[in-house]
DNA sequence: CGATGCTGGGTAAGCGCTTACATTCCGAGC
DNA sequence: GCTCGGAATGTAAGCGCTTACCCAGCATCG
């Protein structure tokens, strides 16, 4: 409090805005001892706690710790005070105290399926986006596509008691779907579903959106279609066949005219794929592919089949990944809306942890389906006359 | 305690792995109160403690505290009976108590300066696998490029109390000096270095992979070698062109016969940088580039400029990013050992927190460089005749 | 002028753990 | 038979916060 004094004789600074002077490495004036920082704050050290700040203030811890949650009302001169002590004792407080004595953690945990994957990097990216803008810290969790091992995290993240945990799994599998029917925590699913749990989730409209595809080379002039499905394990392949064999029977072709092949979710899945079709006869002059990343297979393919794409093959993606834009041909592909599915996932689990708190009505879990957009670029084109 | 009994009399399960019957949405029998877990643990519940654990386990709180941190010797038949009530009262042990309790918080944080760059994007997929192989959580915090959220996350950081701090800053700017010559925590850095403070670090051996880049082109035959670098707030890209002025010398080529053009490390920057380069007289043959986007930048424009790569001008990119493989022609380029250093740096830091807790010697902070390797492709061939 | 209400701030009770220290229970040694 | 020692367990003291509750001080009002 002797300390003090100096900074009280001169209010000329903003208490909001405290300028520390910059603490050289060696210190300038050794018989200024005043005013340096008691504890550096080195890792060993024992941090500084919030009675040291109170000490250093002339006030109690609490109000100290209203001072800093700003919760109750505090005179201005006596906030000045505590905020300068906080300063100048460089105080940082504990997540976990504050955790432990009911504040939530402002953690959330991300749960990936495989964040090898560029349309997941993408998502991750997008969630930690808004979950940083809205003052949350996200946990990352990656199952690297093994189910146990997202079932473990799981039980991680529960332990770290995050306020709440996205799930944005390529397959919600059986073992999920026990955890999350009784999850300790709030959940919402992103890009996957979990049949049977009343959990909200966001997911893009994958049925629909191939059929945006199909259209499209339908629209210029295709007929013979082939198609790359994905692994198993992917719940949206399926939608995306289902939404590719709608459109086609809506332009009046039958379902077995459809070449299709399946592959795992990747540039060499898709190469292999690819070759498989055009070996077929009659050839296909327009292949849907599963996810870009088969598509660049595709395009592979075709060059090393010494055709051109899309002169001989047209070739159409999904999920609109950077890579998309990079390959050449540029891939024409179906976006998926990554953006405003981060968005609403996270408002939504927030809204959900504050229905939880007592603020606002609990809204029934929903399922959102985002509709997708087709973007056209230079690996379709009309088919060979 | 009343309620074990029934499984006390059925001693057919492995306590291990109990088969828990799948509790249905709607109480299938409402007389059978006993073997229902008290508490459904659903988000707005209080979660089970261990005191909780202890009643049902009959022992004393501290007991269970041991049989679940393994430290002290517990009799087997203790330990049966606790993991049992563990199992049935499907307790998760608090992360915030135990850290308030003096463990550690098995939480690591990593700073990065862009996640929407590939090249960070596999790094921080690398650490995450690593950090998870060692039971180590990982905490996102994402800078977007923004110098003031880095330190803004640093805060954050530290208030979670995670165990240390891995920051792959592209620039570490003077306000993470100020910030990481105090820090709290143990900081170690990848891909980047901190002048004057004494933080271990790992980085990629930039220069001479630079050097081994231009050696390649010059072994090729190129004389007239275009580079373009990358944007001044990137450390290593100066280092990158010293290695290159370096290669070039040793052939005998003159720092002035090298073309040089700066821009932003992306696709766009990259095409850009590229025409200009390709608009000199007389024309780079090579084009030795920042990263791999800006090294598909430069295929683009040498493609729209009616050119062919490599026949007429071969590039060359830096880090091998997923993508590097997937355009045509496939990208040569100067690969980044991400994974080694990933695996360094959450050594090292595991290594210093071990070392703060007073197992293990404190080694003096280093900087490693991790040597390059060259990946040829199709984007370089020998010179137009 | 004393009762009343309100406001800022202090006191202390936890939050759910870990762990130092105390206690109990044994068998071994005299 | 009694003490001693060690292993297994219990007891309780924090860890650093938030917050319910209480109290002092002051202005207002009858």
């Amino acid at each position: 409090m002797q300390a003090q004094t100096a900074t009280e004789m001169t209010p000329d600074a903003d208490p909001a805005d405290p300028v520390v002077p910059a603490d050289p490495v060696v210190p300038a004036d050794p018989t200024e001892g005043r005013r340096r920082r008691p504890r550096a704050g080195r890792p060993g050290q024992h941090p500084v706690t919030i009675a040291e700040v109170a000490a250093r203030a002339g006030v109690s811890i609490a109000t100290v710790s209203r001072v800093l949650t700003n919760r109750k009302p505090v005179r201005p001169e006596t906030r000045r005070r505590v905020l300068e002590a906080v300063d100048e004792l460089d105080y940082v407080p504990s997540g976990p105290a504050r955790a432990l004595a009911g504040s939530p953690t402002g953690m959330l945990g991300l749960l990936m399926t495989d964040l090898t994957q560029p349309f997941y990097t993408e998502l991750a990216h997008a969630i930690e986006s808004e979950a940083q803008a809205r003052g949350y810290t996200l946990i990352l969790a990656n199952g690297a596509g093994d189910s146990g091992r997202e079932a473990a995290y799981l039980d991680l993240l529960a332990q770290r008691r995050v306020d709440g945990i996205l799930v944005a799994s390529r397959g919600v599998t059986t073992r999920h779907i026990d955890w999350l029917r009784r999850a300790p925590v709030e959940v919402v699913l992103v890009t996957c579903e979990a049949p049977g749990v009343p959990l909200p989730a966001i997911v893009a409209a994958s049925h629909d959106g191939a059929a945006l595809a199909a259209d499209h080379v339908l629209g210029l002039g295709h007929r013979r279609i082939g198609e790359i499905v994905g692994p198993a394990v992917s719940a949206s392949s399926p939608e995306r066949h289902a939404g590719v064999v709608e459109a086609l029977a809506r332009a009046g072709i039958p379902e077995r005219d459809l070449a299709v092949v399946a592959c795992d979710g990747d540039v060499a899945g898709g190469r292999t794929a690819a070759e498989a079709l055009l070996a077929r006869t009659p050839r296909p002059t327009a292949i849907l592919c599963y996810n870009d990343l088969v598509a660049v297979g595709a395009i592979h393919a075709i060059a090393a089949a010494g055709l051109s794409c899309p002169g001989d093959v047209s070739v159409v993606g999904f999920d609109d990944i950077p890579i998309a834009s990079m390959v050449s041909p540029a891939l024409t592909t179906v976006a998926q809306a990554v953006g405003e599915m981060a968005r609403w996932a996270v408002d939504r689990i927030l809204a959900q942890i504050a229905a939880n708190r007592g603020e606002g009505a609990i809204e029934p879990p929903e399922v959102v389906r985002k509709p997708c957009r087709l973007v056209i670029r230079g690996s379709t084109a009309a088919p060979p006359a």
